[in-house]
DNA sequence: AAGTATTATTTAGGAGTACTAATAATTAAG
DNA sequence: CTTAATTATTAGTACTCCTAAATAATACTT
């Protein structure tokens, strides 16, 4: 029998501490959008609904799906979205199948800002590359787990990721490192090749 | 040589995808701690306030350690510990040492609902425990490994982190479970039991 | 010791976030 | 065809978040 770790009773346990480890970054996040944010003469929430348009259809979003991809109230979405029509970085139309619902789509500054507004997390690629590749597709694993998870639970707004996915097939193959397949480009691939947002996501 | 892999081309880079992870879990962190916020009277900066307080010393805690934790301006957190004030949750005294600067404390009341705050990101901890231990143990080496990279690019306030430790002398010992080594416990451990807010924390 | 930095905090001013609740306009359902 | 449900906006309130300027106390320099 291994001798006793007194870490084991001095520390929190392990969940506990990956719980801080999150709201740190989480924190960093935030600091950060707001320095991009200000930079481009905008706020982190504008951002966010520009970077969400960006992988919008021809047809514009919805005022409730940015409501839901912002986890916020639509009022507040509604907010935001005017202020960025004030800004004309966004076009603002009656929906023609549904004349409740409205189409929000980037105008061509819009899509300039997107772009950028898009990249305001960057700050962590050096961060996260400072882990071997191995320790990364880990990672990544565990990441992608845990926001399956939240999804189920209801506590973040569904995305288009390959394991909710009508095309996907886990363990489809023998293969370790490739074992899952996708049926719509029928081809294999493994966790380190999973998507959080795949346009082409079919529930 | 093995096949191409379709994914390769067709993905972003694993760390992009990371990031684009933990973008979500920072969304969920932000909104669910507005739920546990509103169902207090609370609003989420209050709340970060009254955690961080917690674990203050007896002689409370400056203004500008506030702001810093919270990666805001010191104006931000001054108006924070005003309506705070105003609530009756925290005391705001001259300090004895420095009388340019003041001694930010919790009320009896400010600490019961400093515990409550404190497990508003809770709701993880079912998505982290989806995860088995080993992996766990990974993904929180990752954690730790990122966040130090973090402080050391300026992106996040600086925490009591055993990595930045006097007392912490890395690879000292060959076990490969606990390699490190403790001086001020005079102990052995492994990277699961590092520390992201130790109170003995030396610089 | 006096005068000039520097540091710690607050206030003022302004844009925006975030909530709930109430309203208007459509569409869906019985 | 009338009631119910959905989509979005507005009103009202509290607070976040910034910069810049003001106040006060400590530290450094000559």
């Amino acid at each position: 029998m291994p001798m006793a770790n007194p870490f084991d009773t001095l520390n929190e346990p392990i969940a506990q501490r990956i719980i801080t480890g999150l709201a740190k970054v989480s924190t960093a996040l935030r600091s950060q959008a707001w320095q991009g944010a200000e930079a481009q003469g905008l706020t982190p929430t504008q951002g966010q609904v520009l970077t969400l348009l960006q992988s919008a259809t021809g047809d514009g979003m919805r005022l409730s799906a940015i409501a839901a991809g912002l986890a916020t109230s639509p009022a507040t979405a509604s907010d935001a979205v005017s202020t960025l029509v004030k800004k004309g970085l966004v076009t603002r139309e009656r929906a023609t199948d549904d004349r409740r619902a409205i189409a929000i789509r980037l105008t061509d500054a819009g899509l300039a800002q997107a772009q950028q507004a898009a990249s305001w997390p960057d700050f962590l690629l050096d961060a996260v590359d400072t882990l071997p590749p191995d320790e990364q597709a880990i990672f990544f694993k565990g990441l992608t787990a845990i926001i399956r998870k939240l999804q189920e639970q209801n506590n973040i707004p569904v995305s288009k990721m390959c394991v909710t996915c009508h095309y996907f097939a886990p363990y489809a193959h023998k293969d370790g490192d490739r074992p899952h397949h996708c049926n719509l480009v029928d081809a294999p691939f493994g966790d380190r090749d999973l998507r959080l947002d795949c346009p082409e996501h079919l529930p």
